[in-house]
DNA sequence: AACGACCTGCCATGAATGTGGCAGGTCGCC
DNA sequence: GGCGACCTGCCACATTCATGGCAGGTCGTT
């Protein structure tokens, strides 16, 4: 693309802005091509499409966490997320957010640097202080696709899986018939492809083993 | 306890080990108290009860990521992980089984340094390229805890919570009461109360709404 | 074209479920 | 002591379910 990364700032405080802005002076391959200082200037830093956006969290109009999946959608823009908010809901909320980093004000001048340059790179800066919120989650969020831990267990098509849907919010053979539009005897067929498939014999365990199965969520 | 912290080494590498005791050598405050080349020789290191372990993962007769659970719960030591691995399954494993840090070899002299007290202040120093694979995790896994979003949903006893398991693995009334020892009469009782208190008139939907509101977990 | 998998429809029957009412005993709390 | 919540037990009945068999049409693959 270019020869230098198009950069753009969110940050409310000028004497932090204009700090912030030296140290990005200071790189060689990184260009300042814009800033705000709230919620509302953002909308015109949009059009700049910047490579990566460096934002604040606490804004006078609103919040930077909100601002992120914004950014990231607008093009395909990196963000790094560097705040003085340290608290867990706020570290978590922003990389939930779609934040590729997460600096803490108190880094060095050389730490956001380097912070900088490695998110652009594809890397994902995170201060210390705040990846232990996140390590926590990581540990208590098993995981993330318990699904595909059947081998075996047979395949459900997407009508017996809504038919499942129906059961599970306590509906009849009639009424599941009345919300899927077709006859109860019909249901009585799924029913029997559904119970064969995962070898059981009622609703209660069928629904059980699909969501063991990854193949049904609640 | 005492004026300066205890760290064990596990690095196969006799350059590399030098390298880190040189490293920990020149921190006032932390000092070396044992180091192991292999997974065998750890088993003496666990006596010393150190207050942090450097651990690298490819060891001559075993992975490291094996190690952590243990030196975890030998005593409440952190672990910070020091190697050249930066797969994704390696630094996600890692973390999940307890890793409180993880720094990739090509890290500076300082970094080490730095990650080494933020580890023993509570920090958990994450090398860029690693955490972007921890951030993916976090991103596809939702909330870890959806449970308790059911504010006025009534509470099911015990009792009736382990009915509910029977159903969900597919037993009958007759089933149900056999295993839990009791009438199959008291059975139509508990889920009388079930059905109730949920606002349910089936096993399918009262294992779903006891699922939404994290009284029941499949 | 032949085959299997899927969606659809219908009939029939025994077994299980959902729900009503009634009642004794043990707790913990006001 | 009295009250409510919980666990326990029994009876009865209408509804629903589970399961067997049979059959037509549409796909995609062989």
């Amino acid at each position: 693309m270019s020869d230098s990364a198009r950069l753009a700032l969110i940050e409310d405080d000028p004497g932090i802005r204009s700090h912030f802005a030296e140290i990005v002076a200071s790189m060689a391959d990184v260009r300042l091509v814009g800033s705000a200082g709230s919620v509302a200037e953002v909308a015109a830093l949009l059009l700049l499409q910047p490579d990566l956006w460096l934002v604040d969290i606490g804004l006078p109009d609103g919040s930077g966490l909100d601002l992120i999946p914004r950014l990231k959608t607008a093009n395909v823009a990196r963000v790094l997320v560097i705040t003085s908010f340290g608290d867990r809901q706020t570290v978590v909320r922003a990389i939930a957010a779609g934040a590729d980093g997460y600096l803490l004000k108190d880094s060095s001048s050389e730490a956001i640097t380097e912070g900088i340059r490695v998110t652009l790179d594809g890397g994902a800066p995170i201060s210390a202080a705040a990846a232990v919120y996140l390590l926590e989650r990581l540990r208590e969020a098993p995981p993330p696709t318990p699904a595909p831990l059947n081998p075996d267990e047979a395949a459900l098509t997407a009508r017996e899986i809504e038919l499942l849907h129906c059961f599970a919010i306590g509906q009849s053979y009639k009424e599941a018939a009345r919300t899927l539009g077709i006859s109860p005897h019909t249901v009585g067929n799924h029913v029997k492809s559904v119970y064969r498939k995962l070898e059981v014999h009622s609703r209660a365990e069928a629904i059980y083993e699909a969501v063991q199965g990854g193949q049904l969520r609640l």
